[in-house]
DNA sequence: TTGAAAGCGCTAACAG
DNA sequence: CTGTTAGCGCTTTCAA
């Protein structure tokens, strides 16, 4: 293992001027950073990061911590989020956790650690939220989808609830007046808030909400697929179903299909998410396309000012991100096949 | 911040004791071990990852290094590494890259900064692969589907061949003998790999290839769908496709569906993955069930033994992971919705 | 059973 | 411009 020694050695230099090239000191010398430089390359030396961490209390690492659930919603947060903070020298190290005890726990021995310079917390349960969060104390944070925040962090959610109201009020314009809503899994925030949306819209429309329309799923088509079933095989089937999300949207679509229902003539069908699959299933399922990739951007976005110190402002300490409503064909609009954009 | 110190202090002991306590060394009064921990958890003090790594040379963290893509595939194996290693008490630093060029990079500074003790590296490109693991040296390693193996790391494969093969032999069963096949990117192992079976199980059946029933696409909906459209709009169109995946897959079906083919009487459709949407799309898609979260933990496995230094057997060197081939309705097959099994 | 001290690889004053 | 030196928080001999 070639340390900060051997290229000191090898250039003939002390290790501090070794370590003024390495940080891009400027008092060096240009012959003596030019030797030094080449020690490094022919030693093929880099520095140690943990030592460099060691001493400089930073890491350059933040890490994410999200469900370990399979999702296509987390899988491109993550993304979005590793492709930023990769982009600024920063590494990401990843923690799922299936409950909240595991949660806190992996949470807990990250942050004590001193292995991480910040973190980003993906925790959709409400009651996740809480608990975590009030062990964040002074380290940068940035939480997602939660409705919890406190001073020291900023809070990023999408606009749940307008998306939800834009879908249900055009699955009112198409006629509908028995809408069904496929919950999320319970506790969910992103669940609950579209189902706001969704009453206010009914509310406005001067329509009853009917709790015999409202079902609830887990996020996953099989959840869908039952959930929609349900309803359908009701005496007092709803014409129309706006799902949580586009998975148990998918789900309702292929419960459609065993019933023999025509959509969106028999049932109209809306999602909300956007995942590459609405665009392609048949019907193409009208939906709410959430930039996901560009939510772990701006989480990545929010937590380097934090680090950096950047004076948040006051309305940066909650962001909302909107959301765009896409019209497909299954919620009776015309097909449309040159709208339909390309997948991030 | 609360060091090995502040715990010294308080109980009225050395560092050392400490650090004995914190190491579970048993050369510890009973006393003194217990006046220890309670000082530690009054202080909820936790030792530093930082400067124990520095010292002993390990860091618990393990890199994963995979493309820069949306794919279920990658995300749900990189669900399977991170549920596995986690219980193993490592942390996982995640690492995507557009090119190899960046993969190299980032691979360099993730290893040589020893901020892991071992890598797993998801190539499917070919030609990366070889040039990150002629660099990989003593360092642990698991490589996932590459062919590239080394005496130093361990090569993990699904059996893509024989998923191939079984699925093509499939296409025969039911009587096409014109099967077109979209390959899926340039250079990726998998899909040269999936070619192999297919063209295998057509020699075998005494089906001479056809050139112009192959074409490419990119592992995305969007490039099966036109891949497919290309195929299908020949005069002598194949009255089978056999996609290198899925997603690919499904771009077919939505393409047939386009063209008012119907599944399977005009064109039967296969792909290769199994994911979500496989079961849930109408027709439903005949394809070969990979088991994603399964490999991601056998790859974790694969890292933990070279970490112990566990001998490697030499059947172990290159393991290959088997493949499942289900038969839906999109072959030709009557739909079948018991055997559907649940997604994982 | 415990403590003193050296040192992991590096940075950052402080001198010169 | 460059070298010396004192740590960063911890583990690990070596003595006691």
């Amino acid at each position: 293992m070639t340390t900060i020694k051997d290229v000191a050695k090898k250039a003939g230099v002390s290790i501090a001027t070794v370590s003024r090239v390495i940080n891009g000191n400027t008092n060096v010398r240009a012959q003596t950073r030019e030797n030094v430089t080449k020690a490094i390359e022919e030693l093929n030396y880099t520095p140690s990061a943990i030592a460099q961490g060691l001493q400089k209390k930073v890491t350059k690492t933040i890490g994410v911590i999200f469900p370990d659930a399979s999702s296509y919603y987390f899988a491109e947060i993550i993304r979005g989020i590793n492709r930023y903070l990769q982009k600024h020298a920063y590494q990401v190290v990843v923690s799922s956790s299936h409950d909240a005890e595991d949660e806190a726990k992996t949470f807990f021995s990250l942050v004590n650690g001193r292995q991480v310079d910040g973190v980003i917390l993906m925790m959709p349960s409400i009651h996740n939220a809480e608990v975590i969060n009030s062990h964040i104390r002074d380290l940068p944070a940035v939480l997602l989808n939660t409705e919890i925040n406190t001073p020291e962090s900023v809070t990023l959610v999408i606009d749940n609830y307008q998306g939800a109201y834009e879908a249900t009020i055009h699955l009112v314009e198409h006629g509908h007046t028995k809408i069904g809503f496929i919950h999320g899994s319970r506790n969910n925030y992103d669940s609950e808030e579209r189902y706001r949306g969704y009453l206010n819209a009914l509310a406005e429309a001067g329509i009853a909400p009917d709790k015999d329309l409202e079902t609830r799923g887990k996020f996953i088509e099989n959840s869908g697929f039952e959930a929609a079933r349900a309803l359908m095989e009701q005496e007092n089937r709803p014409t129309a179903i706006f799902a949580a999300n586009d998975a148990m949207a998918i789900g309702a679509i292929e419960a459609a299909k065993r019933l023999s229902l025509d959509i969106p003539n028999d049932v109209a069908i809306v999602g909300f998410d956007d995942i590459s699959t609405a665009r392609f299933i048949s019907p193409s399922l009208t939906t709410v396309n959430v930039p996901v990739l560009k939510i772990g951007q701006l989480a990545g976005e929010y937590l380097l000012k934090q680090l950096r110190g950047e004076a948040k402002e006051e309305r940066d300490q909650i962001a909302v991100v909107p959301v765009n409503f896409v019209r497909r064909e299954s919620c009776g609009c015309p097909p449309n096949h040159h709208t339909d954009g390309q997948p991030n």
